[in-house]
RNA sequence: GCGCCCGUAGCUCAGUGGAUAGAGCGCUGCCCUCCGGAGGCAGAGGCCGCAGGUUCGAAUCCUGCCGGGCGCGCCA
């Protein structure tokens, strides 16, 4: 199936071809003229241009060619060489039925057959959570929505950073401290403790302290240094402390990403292509691709025709460990290996762009990435505070995900009280209704933007709950729920007979619409094409419901026919938010 | 210095080379005997950073400038 402009533009590239023209120019769209037309296609311009004829000439010998096709009550020429289209109410009334039985809501499934790794979230290990992977795990997450929507084979990998100087830093800050563990007792032969010597709190002052330790001191940084280099090469003390550490922060991660019901398939990290890394180098090397270059080893990635500098990609450190860039690519032949996935996305902060390019060349240089698979830097800006600059708490540090998250909960549950919405309900429906009042808060506000680019993040306004944002939004789904529920102890059921006055067309024509902007948003690698559209549609919707008594709609065909209408805005606006990773409660 | 991103209403943001550039917040008016008012309807508010260029047509594409953010070999 597809979207009814999609159906247009279908019929009207056929005439297009018909009269010796590419049928490129027959695209069709929701007309932004609503007051004249309901669709256009302005390809006659284009069309024109190309030919060097006179557009008004190209579109009307197109529109007489359409005046053979049923589907169009209308035909009309305008300005330059515009053609505006009305379909018949008939048309719309049958592909509102096909939308009505169609489980994808007119969703074509594009990826079928295809595989698609995302890797998203991307949190360092031992490090506390905080807003900057709020975009990162919530952005990813839907998008791994969308593709698996547009049936794709979807595997979401956090893909933590576990293996890296953090871990040096913390294990010699352990060492500094605790010097008796046995982690730190060279002819320890174990087996070491089960349980974990700190907590998850405990871990999170770990890290900063001893980050802040080796900045200010080389003797610290240089220990954090050597601890790295031995835990990558196997120190067992190491190792099983390290250990804990993951397993403590897993934890932690599992609570945060919970909390926002941001979901991944695979919970890997850097660490997990430690082995593959040393017959990788073997290969690079044999391959001439990576050199010695001052005392490290490299891959140079430049090419001539570069207009900027390109550092190359660093394999070894000096001190022999390995960098972020060693385990992306060695990560990138492991998915190759095990998924063969015809791209691979990259959900991560713009500023890693030259990094990615890096590794992207690199990949494909050593043919560790196959020709035919992409791979994409699906970028995203900063979140800034309400002064423009990077978000912090009001006193001035970082704050944390989990904070943040508390936060929101605890607006949704004043706001939930000061409305008495929880009344003759019990405390775990309140709270709920509570947890997906803010998740909705917190991720339309974010993915509502354009995704590469730098956005304010203020908590307040978000949880305000009116106008565009993530509540209002669950609030007209579960507005409908509770029509629709009213609607059936009545015994009104809804008829797949549509019978459409003006408010039922203009809101069956933004139902027919779902799949373009579906469509725009995968291409584009941005949910935000969605958030659009649920409001779109929301709004819609709302004033389809002002103007349109339902229930007490005394013919019963058309009563019937709106019952409809709001089943399926029910389901493509529930749909629409899935997809968002925004879940909507039965009442609020 | 080189490169990338951004500049649209007072604020926060949408905008596929097309017709009259949109929304939310805030501001001004209306609208509950009625299915959920976290609502609806209407209004005011714009040299689309500036200057050129391409085009029948530019917020959109190209060039140059101005402002803001970010990145550029041993963190991730």
């Amino acid at each position: 199936m597809s979207s009814l402009a999609e159906k247009l533009t279908s019929i009207v590239s056929v005439h297009f071809r018909a009269a010796g023209l590419d049928e490129s120019f027959g695209t069709v769209r929701m007309s932004d003229r609503p007051d004249l037309c309901q669709f256009q296609c302005n390809g006659a311009l284009a069309a024109a241009k190309a030919l060097k004829r006179p557009p008004r000439e190209v579109a009307q010998d197109i529109a007489d060619r359409l005046k053979a096709e049923p589907i169009f009550a209308k035909i009309d020429l305008a300005g330059p060489g515009f053609i505006n289209l009305d379909v018949t109410d008939a048309a719309l009334a049958d592909h509102l039925a096909a939308l009505v039985a169609d489980e994808q809501l007119g969703v074509a499934d594009k990826g079928a057959g295809k595989t698609i790794v995302l890797d998203y979230g991307g949190p360092n290990v031992a490090k506390p959570m905080h807003v900057g992977h709020l975009r990162a795990g919530i952005i990813g997450d839907s998008l791994r929505r969308m593709y698996l929507f547009s049936g794709y084979r979807t595997i979401g990998d956090i893909h933590m950073g576990d293996w890296g100087l953090q871990m040096g830093q913390v294990i010699s800050e352990c060492a500094r401290r605790h010097p008796e563990w046995p982690y730190f007792d060279a002819i320890f032969s174990g087996p070491y403790p089960k349980e974990p010597p700190f907590t998850f709190e405990a871990l999170e002052e770990i890290y900063p302290t001893a980050s802040k330790a080796c900045k200010a001191d080389p003797a610290r940084m240089e220990l954090a240094r050597h601890a790295t280099v031995e835990l990558q090469s196997g120190r067992p003390g190491y190792r099983a402390l390290w250990r804990h550490i993951v397993d403590v922060s897993v934890e932690g991660m599992k609570k945060n990403f919970g909390a926002l019901n941001v979901f991944f398939d695979l919970w890997k990290g850097e660490s997990d292509v430690h082995d593959r890394i040393g017959p990788m180098v073997r290969d690079l090397r044999a391959g001439g691709w990576a050199l010695e270059s001052e005392g490290a080893l490299v891959i140079p990635v430049a090419r001539n025709d570069d207009k900027k500098e390109m550092p190359p990609l660093m394999l070894y450190k000096t001190d022999g460990a390995v960098m972020y860039g060693t385990t992306d690519l060695a990560t990138v032949a492991e998915r190759v290996e095990r998924y063969a996935p015809d791209r691979i996305l990259y959900v991560v902060d713009q500023r890693q762009s030259l990094h990615f390019e890096q590794v992207f060349r690199a990949a494909r240089l050593s043919r560790i990435a196959p020709e035919n698979m992409d791979l994409t830097h699906a970028g995203f800006g900063t979140m800034n505070g309400t002064d423009g600059k990077p978000f912090k708490t009001r006193e001035g540090g970082i704050m944390k995900l989990e904070d943040l998250i508390a936060m929101g909960l605890e607006k949704a549950r004043a706001r939930i009280a000061e409305a008495e919405i929880g009344r003759d309900m019990d405390a775990d429906e309140v709270e709920d209704i509570a947890h997906k009042v803010a998740v909705a808060a917190i991720k339309f506000a974010d993915l509502h933007n354009n995704r590469t680019a730098d956005y304010v993040f203020d908590l307040d306004r978000m949880t305000r709950f009116e106008g565009k944002t993530g509540p209002y939004l669950l609030y007209q789904a579960v507005r409908i729920k509770s029509l629709l529920r009213k609607a059936a102890e009545r015994g009104f059921a809804p008829s797949g007979n549509f019978v459409l006055h003006d408010p039922d067309r203009a809101l069956a024509f933004v139902l027919a619409d779902f799949p373009d902007a579906f469509e725009a948003g995968l291409r584009h690698d941005a949910p935000h094409h969605l958030c659009d559209y649920a409001w779109r549609l929301a709004q819609q919707f709302s004033g389809f419901y002002a103007a349109c008594p339902i229930l007490p709609e005394p013919d019963e065909s058309l009563r019937a026919s709106r019952l409809a209408l709001c089943a399926l805005t029910c389901r493509t606006l529930e749909k629409t938010l899935d997809l968002l990773g925004i879940g909507v409660p039965e009442r609020m």
